[in-house]
DNA sequence: TATTTTCATGTTGTCAGACAAGCTGACCCG
DNA sequence: CGGGTCAGCTTGTCTGACAACATGAAAATA
């Protein structure tokens, strides 16, 4: 029932509401309409990406939404002047994640995020919280030669520090950015002997945390993070040109 | 021109499909449908909503673009199983940072977020970048009977150090959580002797960013991060019942 | 002339109807 | 029992219509 159905990206059969909004949304991130300038009215968009007024506006409320532009009711539409709502969404939908450059931010703010979370999740963790990682390490050590099973292990590990460090805002900001970086995560288990490698990275934090050593938690998942972090690269250095 | 036009609340004069649109949202948020569940009709939702099928798919269209629902076509609408895209929207849209915890949490994630910020900053940051922030602080200097005034020049100092770190990911990041915490933060300066602390404090920033000293650029952040946060804290326990 | 009022025009907000495309389950046939 | 077919429901998109709103120009007023 879950051979590799893991990662099937759902086939990117879009609505037309959404590629608009995504076209668009790259438009003005492209800087084609700086902040505070005037989009063109719904008419003119309109017969420029030649679809209904429905299908626009619906691309425009989403955009809205988000806080990307301001639409006055009969004054038409602008570029946000403080577009920084955007950005987790802007994350999830425009695929940011093909440059090499954004690999590199978002792995330094993964490391930066996860470290200090975990630091803060020495303090504040509980024994409860704690059986709930050893099972899971266990489980891992037994799954080594399931990769996908193993990442799924791997991914609850952090969801379940992300809860015990009891702060959702943080919990949050990681999750989206861990969400960004889904595909390259379980990839990179693949490479050598990176799952053997997780298990005792893992443990080790989990040894921290258990001892509610802070700084000790953060030196350990540090260290898991970078070595994460040289196996992606030999990913990346490897396979260079999909799509 | 600028009196006090700065925080005037844009007063809440919803579209319809956006006060759908967050009652949806929080309605889901809140549980009454769960990840995975089935959401009625459209159909449905209008009679129930007392809205057109326009104003209601706009507003399921803007939940479908942030990820915090599915649609398919013909096949109806779903919660989504991981809305982990949601976090900043709603943080946006329904105000959660009314609760003591949440300020917490907010300012605990910035605390982090900033402090590495520094860090990091203090290896790239250029000359030229240095002498904005040297700049801002001298305006600083001369605007401490200016709260307002004061409070962007504040802005714009981490603002830049944001660009100046080089990993647009974290800024963004740190650009979001602050814009929650933006009228916490203006009012914060009011009291007290807030602002010639704060000019000390960034002044010893950007020392250790002139040094290209992380370490220092660090506590220095974390020092006057805090100074921040005991000024808010005053704050809070006195003027408890707004709103 | 200077200021206010009025108003025509363009723009967004919302509704309703229509049809295509897609999904789902029941029914029927081999 | 297995598999194909089809009717009915649901979403996707277009079109047309009208109300509410914004804006700048023309007109009326002082």
């Amino acid at each position: 029932m879950s051979k590799l159905l893991n990662n099937l990206d759902p086939l990117p059969r879009a609505t037309l509401s959404e590629q608009v909004a995504k076209q668009l949304a790259s438009r003005i991130t492209a800087g084609d309409w700086k902040p505070g300038e005037k989009l063109p009215s719904e008419a003119e968009l309109c017969k420029a990406l030649g679809v209904g007024r429905s299908s626009l506006r619906e691309a425009l409320t989403s955009l809205a939404f988000i806080g990307l532009i301001r639409v006055r009711a009969g004054g038409g539409s602008y570029v946000a002047e403080t577009p920084s709502a955007y950005f987790t969404s802007s994350w999830l939908h425009s695929g940011t994640l093909n440059s090499e450059q954004a690999l590199v931010e978002f792995a330094e703010a993964r490391l930066i995020l996860e470290t200090e979370l975990a630091g803060i999740c020495a303090e504040r963790i509980t024994d409860a919280e704690i059986d709930e990682l050893n099972a899971l390490v266990e489980k891992m050590r037994d799954s080594t030669n399931r990769p996908d099973e193993f990442w799924k292990l791997d991914l609850s590990f952090h969801i379940i520090m992300g809860r015990a460090a009891k702060n959702k805002v943080l919990d949050n900001i990681l999750i989206g950015v861990r969400d960004q970086m889904r595909d390259l995560i379980s990839k990179s288990l693949l490479v050598q002997e990176g799952m053997e490698q997780a298990v005792v990275q893992h443990s080790r934090v989990l040894d921290a945390l258990r001892q509610h050593n802070p700084q000790k938690a953060r030196e350990a998942m540090r260290q898991h993070l970078q070595s994460f972090q040289r196996g992606y690269k030999v990913l990346f250095a490897g396979g260079h040109g999909e799509d």
